[in-house]
DNA sequence: AGCCAGGCTAAAT
DNA sequence: ATTTAGCATGGC
């Protein structure tokens, strides 16, 4: 009955994508493997993603005619080798690439990344998974999923979380955390942070707006404006981050965070955003004893 | 059992 | 201006 050109399937050409890597990388906390697929949700659309020979593998519930959300959301456009090439010529980031290649960034909605790294402070990464899936569930709109499916609910609005209860928030198991949300919700619900005008600010007036929210410090705000906004000059420095800088760059000294976070704001070049998500991920994955 | 987790905030130096 | 305790919860 669709006489336009809508699909449910779609194949992006693209080479050097490792998805599992970049999916479950601590970026996005929504995406399930699932056999050969990974399930989540990228907006209001519930869609599973594969690795085929020739790119990548897109199927959605729901009929599509313009694919560039899924593209804009994988940045299947990025040349990765470039970026590489811009890494600084060091032993950690050779070990680091060699390791992650094919890792990119994703490109977030800026609420749904927002209100996720306030979830994510001091918790490991499967329980900001848990913590996020439960925020959906209770507060989520339900998306359209292939017929038998179980139901997949997206991420809540900033109005509905402004307008929850804390003591409902505090059931997702979220802790302290469920006060800096509900805050947070409420100034963006009001407008007193414009998340849609972010992206128009140099990177530290961006910054500085973030930092007003209630549960936003430096950390958190950086990784906001890298994964949702692609600002390329946020570092986030967190204590994996920390650890690779420490072991990498300063085995003998013993240099204070700040010094560090010093050394993160000049060292990594242009392409520091993408150099920290590759320290992130060689130090949680890449060597015996690291992470899980 | 005790320590740590993609930290932030307010109080105490 | 810099350091420290408290914060909820769960995995290991």
């Amino acid at each position: 009955m669709a006489m336009d050109d809508s699909q449910t399937e779609f194949l992006i050409p693209v080479r050097d994508y490792d998805l599992a890597a970049t999916l479950s990388s601590g970026q996005a906390f929504r995406w399930k493997p699932a056999g050969e697929y990974w399930e989540g949700a990228v907006g209001q659309r519930w869609l599973r993603l594969k690795s085929v020979s020739r790119g990548i593998l897109v199927q959605t519930a729901a009929p599509v005619s313009d694919w560039s959300w899924v593209t804009h959301y994988l940045q299947t456009d990025v040349e990765i080798d470039a970026i590489i090439k811009g890494f600084p010529d060091d032993e950690a980031m050779r070990t680091s690439a060699a390791h992650c290649r094919g890792l990119r960034l994703l490109r977030q909605d800026p609420w749904e990344c927002l209100a996720s790294f306030i979830l994510s402070s001091t918790k490991q990464i499967v329980q900001i998974q848990q913590i996020v899936a439960l925020v959906c569930e209770r507060f989520g709109a339900p998306l359209v999923v292939p017929p038998g499916h179980p139901p997949v609910y997206g991420f809540p609005t900033v109005e509905r979380l402004a307008a929850a209860r804390e003591h409902e928030l505090r059931a997702c198991k979220m802790g302290f955390r469920a006060p800096n949300i509900l805050r947070s919700a409420q100034m963006v619900a009001r407008g007193e942070v414009d998340l849609g005008h972010l992206g128009d600010l140099p990177l530290a007036e961006a910054r500085r707006e973030l930092v007003r929210l209630r549960g936003v410090g430096e950390k958190i705000a950086n990784c906001v404006l890298l994964f949702a906004y692609g600002f390329q000059g946020a570092f986030p420095v967190d204590v994996w981050v920390m650890k690779a800088l420490r072991q990498l760059y300063f085995p003998k000294r013993r240099p204070s965070a700040q010094r560090l976070i010093e050394f993160t704001s000049t060292y990594f070049g242009l392409n520091a955003g993408y150099a920290q998500q590759y320290l992130f991920h060689y130090m949680r994955t890449g060597r015996r004893g690291a992470g899980s």
